[in-house]
DNA sequence: ATGAAAGCGCTAACAC
DNA sequence: GTGTTAGCGCTTTCAT
């Protein structure tokens, strides 16, 4: 066809307003240009900066993003994944938070691209992208270390979860750095990463009666958690207490006080994972399950200060705008 | 066919893994079973509750929603909503700002069907649902007179919004209602909805040196622009001036002082938003273009309370456990 | 280089 | 009822 023909062709085409059927093209292809995108819920302020993350990286690409919500139950995600899967998609990004996935293993062992965000499972058969979890726990510890605390009490996570797991190991090894022994007094363990689970372990944690004077919160749902029990029973943070987070979610820095926190960078980890999935899918062969840790930052606010007892005054005074320690992950 | 014949292939079918392909049934029937979702952005906190709303109701009937982030960007919209009808998606919801918008109002009139959420255009093409706007307004202005304040300040949200101007007319009718001369110098422009618009409106509220004794934000982002400012200048909230927000966005309730807001159903705007697009891509005629407002709440917290110079108190004294004002919306 | 045609997996229409 | 077939719109292979 001469060129000028072709270019009539075209014009007349976008005149009419041709626009690809990509089903049709999908059927023949079986390819589907889109991704599944596996959360346990929206409305956890942790995945909007992920899925963004991910849709960054994918719409350029001509890629959409499939999101299921599967509120933590494991029979929804399996349908939910089977569904997915029933719908072409090319690969799967999930963000749940089980330890061990039987289900996802398989798939990942029969060849199908699959990454997990923000955990692990035991075998390491699913490739990962993730906020340094142990970084973040050393810069926490340190911090209160330096501003004078040897007390310092640990609300743990979930054991269920790698990142409650993950954190809770960060916290006994941290210690064992500063030469600080260990006490499980000071450890509490939680059943979920919300509020009121912060709240519980907090009681439980000062009805043990056992001095200390800092808290790490497993994440900053469980600071707002402590700061209910501590409005509860006339506790002034930072002056009785320090309080640290994790994950730096929208609005702790309004909070009284501003919560120094462990920020993790949710919407790089939600492009990471998009590009490691896609580099998985146009891979040839097998890629090896690399994973990857992103780094995180102390962002210093008001929640913790020098321990009332401290010699030494390291102690930001709250509402003093924020500065940040970063480290760089591996 | 025999019975049992049937019953042995489908037993095959099962045992060979035998899942039907969406896409050649797309291909065939020119249905997808799949919705586009358009909102400017994800991270803002209106929508994740809104999604989950579209997402209850849609799942069980085996749509899914694909969801697109506009960033407010007209062209970006255009080609987004270009990308999902090449996905053949059966109809769009559509959660974007602007007031008019000839494109969406084009497809409308060919039939596609779209439903709007929390705005309406000129045109009454468009079937829409949103919270009751208007209700919300009296509310909190009911409730700040009632308290003893006269001179009510407003940071109006931009004009370029169908939110900002139906809540600015209905702050003057609220006045009016309660025989209170509206005073254009207690009204500020804002150009977006956000904090530091909310920063800025304030600063120029107080600038002009006239005097008020209540705001009413034109969103709870706008709020907390507000608190700033407060801090900046060592205004006291709610003695100095008391604030109410809008929408009752997650953990407004930690601020201090806690947030009075109007609570917006956002998670039942998204369910009924969704249902009302099921309704008209099953209907076979012309749906006419209803559009639903839904009811919404005064949470009183502890951002407002009766002024200084208020003869009669009505006030709510900061961290009262949240009392609830319905309003049931037309 | 250019064009023709087969076929992806399904559904609906039709003939039996 | 039961079975057969055309064709959805694209890509890709194959013949020209």
């Amino acid at each position: 066809m001469r060129s000028e023909t072709a270019a009539r062709v075209l014009d007349a085409a976008k005149r009419l307003g041709y626009v690809v059927n990509p089903i049709a093209r999908s059927l023949k292809t079986s390819r589907s240009s889109s991704i599944g995108v596996v959360i346990p819920d929206l409305t956890n302020a942790l995945f909007p900066p992920i899925m963004r993350g991910i849709d960054n990286v994918l719409e350029p690409l001509g890629y959409i993003p499939l999101l299921v919500n599967t509120d933590n139950d494991k029979e929804r995600e399996a349908k939910q994944v089977a569904a997915l899967r029933a719908r072409q998609v090319e690969g799967l990004i999930v963000g749940t938070a089980l330890l061990s996935d039987p289900g996802l293993e398989r798939l990942a062992a029969e060849g199908f691209p699959v990454v997990l965000i923000n955990r692990r499972t035991e075998s390491s058969i699913l490739p990962t992208v993730a906020g340094d979890n142990v970084a973040g726990v050393n810069l926490a510890v340190d911090y209160l270390v330096g501003l004078g605390h040897r007390r310092i009490a640990f609300l743990a996570g979930p054991q269920t979860t790698w990142t409650g797991q993950v954190r809770l190991r960060a916290y006994r090894n941290a210690l064992q750095d500063h030469k600080i022994a260990y006490d499980e007094a000071l450890v509490v363990f939680t059943e979920q990463f919300i509020e009121t689970e912060g709240a519980r372990g907090t009681r439980e944690l000062l009805d043990r009666n056992v001095p200390f004077t800092a808290l790490i919160a497993g994440n900053d749902l469980h600071a707002l958690g402590c700061f209910d029990v501590f409005a509860e029973r006339g506790i002034r943070c930072p002056e009785d207490v320090s309080v640290t987070g994790f994950n730096d979610m929208p609005f702790v820095d309004k909070l009284s006080p501003a919560l120094t926190t462990i920020h993790i960078p949710q919407y790089e980890v939600g492009r990471e994972a998009a590009r490691m999935l896609i580099e998985r899918i146009n891979a040839k062969a097998d890629v090896p399950a690399k994973s990857v840790l992103l780094p995180v930052e102390l962002v210093i606010r008001g929640s913790a200060a020098a321990p009332a007892s401290a010699d030494r005054n390291g102690g930001a005074p709250a509402g003093r705008p924020a500065r940040r320690a970063t480290t760089t992950a591996v």
